[in-house]
RNA sequence: CGGGGCAUAGCGCAGCUUGGCUAGCGUGCCUGGUUUGGGACCAGGAGGCCGGGGGUUCGAAUCCCUCUGCCCCGACCA
């Protein structure tokens, strides 16, 4: 039977804040006796964030068996013949944490399951009759964040479910999507949490299809979503698509000119020098991505959106932008200078949709302290692709219905892919159908974040006198707090209520500390037991107990014989959704 | 990857500039007593390779070099 009584359990709570906690979630776990570091973005849980872990657990694979999800469990340590075979050994980045073994064989820690599982499935999946298959796992995974921070928030080791599909064809997949959509829904609905499911991008995941990111709102989250108060959309800002904005701009004086603009090296140093808007500018970005240079045009008050950008060239390059080396070699210019005009005819010019619909721009000339004004992008800009490249602002029109877009951070909990082809294909997952032909699965792959839910949790249900836990995610549902050690009835009593409670189902902790009042109150308040019974001599002497809502503050002077089913009642209400 | 900061008792910190006697404070911990409904009080006590290595010096927590760890910010918008 577990410890229940707080004299014995190894709860190490701390009055002080640790220095190194920035977030109020990391603080708090780690006030609470919850965790402790072992290194940066590596944590212990300690028996209490242990049962916290294992109920968020518990209810992300209730959900996944509800959806005729099975649970396997797959080997952290990867070879690297499998993501060499994917393309991702080269494609996934320094994020992949990369090992060697003694005989020099190179393996690395699984940061996601892909081509594990589709190794399997390849092996074993022969004939339609064996789809539709969901296979999930719980299982620690790792990246080499080039940061990490926020407790668990972001770690270099951390907890994740993830459940990948495999399909007959796409109506098929489409249905497992929308099945783990639902699920998550679910998920996040039990735990209490506020979360909204937005549209979001691939990464390195890839796929062809939709993906959704599950964000639970708070103000530390490090995602910057939109969402839209008229209509359903809501997307994060990576992803959302912007439309051209139409501006009130003017045409051409006369031809194009070149102009002197001495030491004008940013956008608004040119917004000051020649007294223009920034919407009348066009901002020239020189990017290297892999071997290829690019030329990226955006209007002078975006910002390029990166993102965008790489999947506008087909994902997967290492992009980023030209040194000033590489741009005084091809253009003869400093980066504040370069321009779309005169350049080289094989520097391909990829442009935002924005920018062929400006009547006249002023743009870098290619030449120290020159920029060209009146010139029209439409007709003298050699433009060899246009996408929507650009980074989202508040308060423009949503692309669903056109009222103006809200922005929210969030913190990403889970996100669901459409895989399509991409594994099956690379790795040779195929099954015969039912005419006897050839096909490759249709998968798609669902994760969420175990351990930074917990947290993600805390951040939206704190005060200042530590953790309210949702109910489903308590460690313990009730504790009782006897305020004097001292009291034989009161002893007696809340070690009897205890054992009643415990008779009931009720996960309860006593505790038995001979401790004052105020310490027990202060550490019950901390780790945040959503009921709270305090026994004292004075409202015993009446046969009443005291019982307290954690989230509300509530207290309320119960008869002794009433209070454990009271109790249960409120825990029951509580688990309803 | 770039920049900055920090590293002294379990936790939070002072001392370092200007080298020097036994390295301090708060909190926590142990013992005894008094207390006992919101982190009590008194008395006594334990606990430190002052992050590692090297150097300067009669003498280093303190100055110099180096390594490691941790935290924060930034990561290029022409």
């Amino acid at each position: 039977m577990d410890n229940m009584r707080v004299s014995q359990l190894f709860n190490p709570t701390l009055r002080e804040v640790p220095a190194e906690a920035e977030v109020i979630s990391h603080q708090l776990m780690v006030r609470a006796g919850l965790i402790r570091k072992t290194a940066s973005g590596l944590y212990t849980y300690l028996p209490l964030g242990l049962r916290i872990l294992k109920k968020m657990e518990a209810i992300v694979r209730a959900e996944m068996e509800a959806k005729g999800g099975q649970e396997i469990l797959m080997p952290i340590l990867q070879p690297a013949e499998l993501w060499k075979e994917s393309g991702r050994w080269e494609a996934y980045g320094a994020e992949l944490m990369r090992i060697k073994d003694r005989h020099n064989r190179e393996f690395c820690l699984g940061p996601t399951h892909e081509e594990i599982i589709t190794d399997l499935i390849r092996g074993e999946i022969r004939s339609y009759k064996q789809l539709p298959l969901l296979l999930y796992q719980i299982q620690n995974k790792y990246r080499d964040e080039r940061r990490p921070r926020f407790g668990l928030m972001r770690g270099r080791e951390f907890v994740m479910k993830d459940l990948y599909s495999f399909d007959r064809d796409e109506t098929g997949m489409d249905e497992s999507y929308q099945k783990m959509y639902d699920a998550y829904c679910r998920i996040f609905t039990r735990c209490g949490l506020v979360y909204r499911a937005v549209e979001a991008d691939a990464g390195a995941i890839g796929g062809t299809g939709a993906t959704h990111e599950f964000m639970v709102l708070a103000n530390s989250g490090e995602n910057a979503v939109v969402y839209c108060p008229e209509c359903s959309y809501a997307a994060n800002v990576e992803k959302a698509e912007c439309h051209p904005q139409i501006i009130e701009d003017v045409s051409p004086e006369g031809p194009r000119k070149l102009v002197p603009t001495p030491n004008v090296k940013t956008i608004d140093d040119l917004v000051e020098f020649l007294a223009v808007p920034k919407t009348a500018l066009v901002k020239s970005l020189l990017y290297q991505g892999d071997e290829k240079l690019l030329l990226v045009l955006v209007r002078g008050d975006r910002e390029v959106n990166e993102i965008k950008l790489n999947n506008a060239l087909g994902g997967f390059l290492s992009l980023q932008l030209a040194s000033p080396e590489v741009i005084l070699t091809l253009l003869g210019c400093q980066p504040g200078s370069v321009g779309p005009l005169e350049v080289p005819n094989e520097l391909m010019v990829i442009a935002d949709a924005e920018v062929p619909l400006m009547k006249s721009a002023v743009c870098g000339a290619n030449k120290a302290d020159y920029h060209f004004v009146d010139a029209v992008p439409s007709t003298e800009f050699r433009i060899n692709k246009v996408f929507d490249l650009r980074m989202m602002e508040t308060g423009e029109a949503c692309p669903k219905c056109g009222a103006p877009l809200k922005d929210a951070r969030g913190i990403e909990v889970g996100q669901v892919f459409k895989l399509g082809t991409k594994y099956s294909k690379a790795l040779g997952a195929t099954y015969l159908d039912i005419n006897g032909e050839e096909k490759f699965c249709e998968m798609g792959c669902y994760g969420v974040g175990v351990s930074r839910s917990i947290a993600a949790a805390i951040e939206q249900n704190h005060d200042d006198y530590g953790i309210i836990w949702p109910m489903p995610l308590a460690p313990y549902q009730c504790i009782i707090v006897p305020v004097s050690t001292k009291d034989a009835l009161v002893v007696e009593t809340a070690v009897n209520l205890y054992l009643e409670l415990q008779r009931l189902g009720v996960e309860v902790i006593l505790d038995d500390r001979d401790e004052r009042g105020g310490v027990k109150f202060k550490d019950a308040d901390l780790v945040g037991y959503p009921i709270r019974v305090t026994l004292g001599s004075k409202t015993l002497a009446n046969g009443q107990v005291e019982l307290r809502e954690r989230k509300t503050g509530e207290t309320q002077l119960i008869l002794i014989k009433e209070v454990a089913q009271q109790v249960k009642a409120i825990i029951e209400k509580a688990l309803l959704f």
